[in-house]
DNA sequence: TACGCGTGGAC
DNA sequence: TGTCCAAGCGT
């Protein structure tokens, strides 16, 4: 917990004030106390966008309106009303926990979040939410709209899904609600908390100038929102492929300088191009056919954060003009090219064609495979 | 503890 | 066009 100034007592109610006046009020599941219509919303919206939601909740309720008529149906008629929406498991723990509720609540909802969090397919954040909104228990919800609030708000690192940082977003989460004043709105503090996430406090670009916790928000005080919620790690990096084309022309090799930020900003690096008919373009441009360009040994060049595969082709012709062809292009001669500030792999390519003292040798041809 | 579960949207 | 990920839960 980095930040050194959030507002606890003053957070919740700073959230329901920005709720009441700029948070969502007409989405088909609120307005309504009913245990029913929100926990059969909150099942719906598990990992699934609202835009999404909305017709499978309004065809759903049409056809069981209570948790008695869902809990006489069986399985197969419910799964119609769930088929196209994803994670299927979700129906049938819904069908299940009506039966529950039919056999041992009364076909009513339990009354403490404890209880809840025990019925299938409700954990703990779905029964702090259903009871929040349809009881206005003080029980906090943990979903991906409060993780990104939250670990910008607090300055929390570290994988959400981590248990120590799960574990500390709870405890966080737990402490805003307990800081709050006793008359707090609790429905309206839960809905602000995720329209605030869903709104404003979004993973891409958030709105901070929209944001009513902006003045004491570490992630917005430190210009780290990008960086939060810290991004799980890559399991295998990404990998891309690109052509590169070594083009002389009396005694010259034509580069590109990189832009900055980018990768090799600064550095001059070879003409890229996605494929191979952008090489073939390239080429038509200068008024030489394409067909004279070889291909040479392609190379793997792997970075921090993914793999680079690379294959050069070399075109050779000395009746071409030396005018760049693009402001950020340039002719370097031969022997430069040794003082020209070259990433590894593009000064392995030209090693390979001309030497390091700018001799030109053979050409590996016909060698797709990466030779590292 | 980390992973599988489904589909569609955003970039 | 691919990659990530969205109102999580169960195993």
């Amino acid at each position: 917990m980095l930040n050194q100034t959030p507002d606890l007592p003053s957070l919740a109610s700073t959230v329901v004030d920005w709720q009441k006046q700029h948070g969502r009020h007409h989405l088909p599941w609120q307005g309504t106390q009913d245990p029913y219509r929100i926990w059969l919303s909150e099942i719906m919206l598990q990992q699934t966008q609202v835009a999404t939601v909305i017709g499978y909740y309004e065809r759903f309720l049409v056809r069981f309106p209570d948790i008695g008529s869902l809990a006489q149906a069986r399985q197969e008629d419910v799964m119609p009303y769930w088929a196209g929406l994803g994670y299927y498991a979700r129906a049938r723990n819904l069908h299940r926990c009506a039966q529950e509720l039919a056999a041992n609540w009364d076909c009513h909802f339990p009354p403490t979040p404890e209880q809840i969090a025990m019925l299938p397919g409700i954990g703990r954040s779905t029964a702090a939410a259903i009871a929040a909104f349809a009881y206005g228990t003080r029980s906090p919800i943990m979903d991906g709209n409060v993780k990104r609030v939250f670990t910008r708000y607090f300055g929390i690192y570290g994988v959400t899904s981590q248990r120590a940082i799960e574990n500390l977003l709870w405890a966080t989460a737990q402490g805003a609600v307990e800081a709050a004043p006793v008359e707090l709105d609790m429905a309206a503090y839960t809905q602000g908390l995720m329209d605030l996430g869903s709104q404003c406090c979004v993973r891409g670009r958030p709105d901070c100038a929209r944001c009513p916790l902006k003045a004491r928000c570490y992630a917005y005080e430190h210009g780290v929102q990008q960086e939060l919620p810290t991004p799980k790690p890559r399991k295998t990096s990404p990998e891309r492929e690109c052509k590169m084309l070594v083009l002389r022309s009396q005694g010259k090799i034509l580069l590109e300088q990189q832009v900055s930020p980018g990768i090799w900003g600064g550095l001059w690096s070879l003409p890229q191009y996605g494929d191979t008919s952008e090489i073939e373009a390239a080429c038509n441009h200068l008024g030489q056919s394409s067909t004279a360009a070889r291909r040479m040994a392609g190379l793997l060049h792997v970075f921090s954060h993914f793999k680079l595969h690379i294959e050069p082709w070399y075109l050779r012709n000395d009746t071409l003009q030396v005018a760049e062809t693009s402001p950020r292009q340039s002719w370097i001669a031969i022997e430069d090219l040794a003082s020209t500030a070259l990433p590894a792999p593009i000064r392995k390519i030209l090693d390979g064609l001309f030497g390091p003292y700018g001799r030109e040798l053979p050409l590996v041809t016909d060698a797709p495979a990466d030779t590292g």
